[in-house]
DNA sequence: ATTAGCACTCGGTGATCGAGACTGCCAACC
DNA sequence: GGTTGGCAGTCTCGATCACCGAGTGCTAAT
């Protein structure tokens, strides 16, 4: 591995302005480009030793002996880490995001899709949304509805209207009726609480009838394991979006990737490693571990819900991309997110 | 337009060896190949003069002089009326479908999402399946959930559990207590009713308590409008199947494509319109309406729910395709699917 | 009606060449 | 010593060209 050179002041800008404009223009940037339209004070010639030395400590790559540098993983990090300036989501971003959120579902599936939809939109990349752990989301209302005798469909209402469903068997026949008076024996007693909560809550049940105790234990265990053993979803959209960056012309960069989001799973622990005490997580080309997303980068941050954080919100695209600008779109986004989330009350 | 030129028995041989071996191949079809693989007894020559009356009919096309033949949309066409043979799906492609369905989810929703899955797998091409009508299922269950004192949650249970919701603000306040008991009401009521009946059964409700006769009325109403201007959902899988196939090296053809798939509205039109009466229904190339599909066709069938269609299943694809395959395939999966449905119960 | 033969057409491949863009290096300069 | 102008060298890219081969259309013979 390289040594972790500091780089002088110098050494900064010029990296910094590699990376500009080549984000800007796709292009390897020559050393006149460089001394023309950003070091009018100093000769290409110079400009060409500090290139030299950025590629030889890895910051710059030339892909060949008589064409410009373009930044490696390395370069574009220290870009991330120490030179890009903040950036304020332009005005169209902005007015984009107000008028689409302004009219949303009411319910977190709804809301979470149209912000998958509007993120991708405005960052023109693929975004990316995990839903809520249903297990830490806390239960507004059980509905148990008889399927066959022995066969019960339990529904869940999750804070956020979030609905989920499960079915499951009974040893013992026991009818609608029944199973109302459950559900509303249930609905007093498990308001509020998460999944995960219920699981230790059995015995505050209080002695009732045998029989129905023991449908209501294996309910509950129904649904505590159910939700555990239940992967993260991970929605996403503007698939489309990627086709305009020139990097995916060859199809076969685009056929892995296509491969991760259709499967999902993958991506979903790449999601939840997040580290949460930073604001945006950068993650560039080759430091993912996928294969697939060699010549991509992630933006990710967080989103939250009754003032929890609940999920990862953010964007894949190629590893050349405006920086600074998808990163204050994806915390637009992800704020906006978060403030409908909060609209939708308990 | 060219006249329908009856084809002789020849011909429509020709026809037949020419777009097997395009389908094959890939490679335009000369006269040689056809002579030495598919018409021993003929010559060259003999070939030549037949292809040529074959492109002037319009049947085949030639991309330049010195080229062999290709199907144009018109000669796929009177393949797949008159020419292709039925054909059995392979064995493998059995074992997979039957693999896959052997667990699936007890949900409407869980099982079309496999199918989509599982079609794409086998065609190797994009799956399409349309969710059945909301409207024209039946109501198995409702139950009504206190948001706020003026806001309600509906949530609906359709026949195959699938599972529907809305909210909707009343004009009064109204208590938990009260909702359940409607909602009891209710499920005595309506239960085994589509929505679309709903709307007609007012009446029958009986005289009750003014306000709650109110309430009800605004709750029914709403499930009825709401149900009836939702648009038809569209599931999709294998984008990424679509690459593999050389026509798609060229990105713009991908990117329509991509767009009809994300928004999803106008395929909602194109599926609803198979006609139900023929078994599989292929549309190929520029006889479909959306210019994205040009260079695409589509294989569609319907699939069944407790006896009655319900939706279209069916893949999109590039118009050379194998279509015998493709049609078994389709049908293959589209059985499958049915009788796991039909295995839901009520 | 079929076929052998033949001249012709045209796309694809590979080689060649020149222009252009940059570099690296060296010597001169401040 | 850092900086710079100059220059030779390298490499890509695009255009041009010739050639090969596949395949055709036509004609005359069968």
């Amino acid at each position: 591995m390289m040594e972790a050179t500091p780089l002088d002041e110098r050494k900064q800008r010029i990296l910094k302005a590699v990376v500009s404009d080549y984000t800007l223009t796709g292009v390897p940037v020559g050393s006149q480009v460089l001394a023309a339209k950003y070091f009018i004070a100093l000769s290409s010639a110079t400009i060409r030793n500090e290139l030299a030395d950025l590629v030889g400590t890895g910051y710059l790559h030339q892909p060949h002996t008589s064409a410009g540098r373009i930044p490696t993983d390395r370069g574009y990090r220290y870009f991330v880490d120490f030179l890009m300036e903040a950036e304020a989501a332009s005005p169209t971003a902005r007015r984009t995001v107000k008028q689409e959120f302004e009219t949303t579902p009411r319910s977190v599936d709804g809301i979470l899709e149209k912000a998958a939809m509007v993120l991708a939109q405005v960052t023109e990349n693929v975004s990316l949304i995990t839903a809520p752990e249903v297990s830490e989301s806390r239960i507004k209302h059980i509905d148990l509805v008889s399927l066959e005798p022995q066969s019960v469909l339990i529904i869940l209402v999750l804070e956020g209207n979030l609905i989920k469903q499960q079915v499951v068997h009974l040893e013992q026949a026991t009818s609608q009726d029944d199973l109302s008076r459950m559900a509303a024996m249930l609905n007093n007693k498990v308001k509020g609480q998460t999944a995960e909560e219920l699981a230790g809550r059995l015995e505050q049940l209080g002695p009732d009838r045998a029989e129905q105790r023991r449908i209501i234990e294996r309910l509950i265990e129904s649904i505590t394991t159910h939700q555990a053993q239940r992967q993260t979803v991970v929605l996403h959209d503007g698939v489309r979006n990627l086709l305009r960056h020139p990097e995916f012309v060859e199809v076969s960069r685009l056929e892995e990737l296509l491969e991760l989001l259709e499967q999902g799973a993958q991506l979903a622990s790449i999601l939840q490693q997040v580290a949460f005490e930073k604001d945006v997580e950068i993650i560039i080309g080759r430091e993912n571990t996928s294969s697939g997303l060699r010549e991509c980068s992630l933006v990710l941050t967080t989103y939250k819900m009754a003032d929890r954080i609940r999920g990862t919100i953010g964007v894949i695209g190629p590893t050349r991309m405006h920086y600074g600008q998808v990163v204050a779109r994806v915390r637009l986004v992800s704020h906006a997110t978060s403030e409908v989330l909060a609209h939708l009350g308990n």
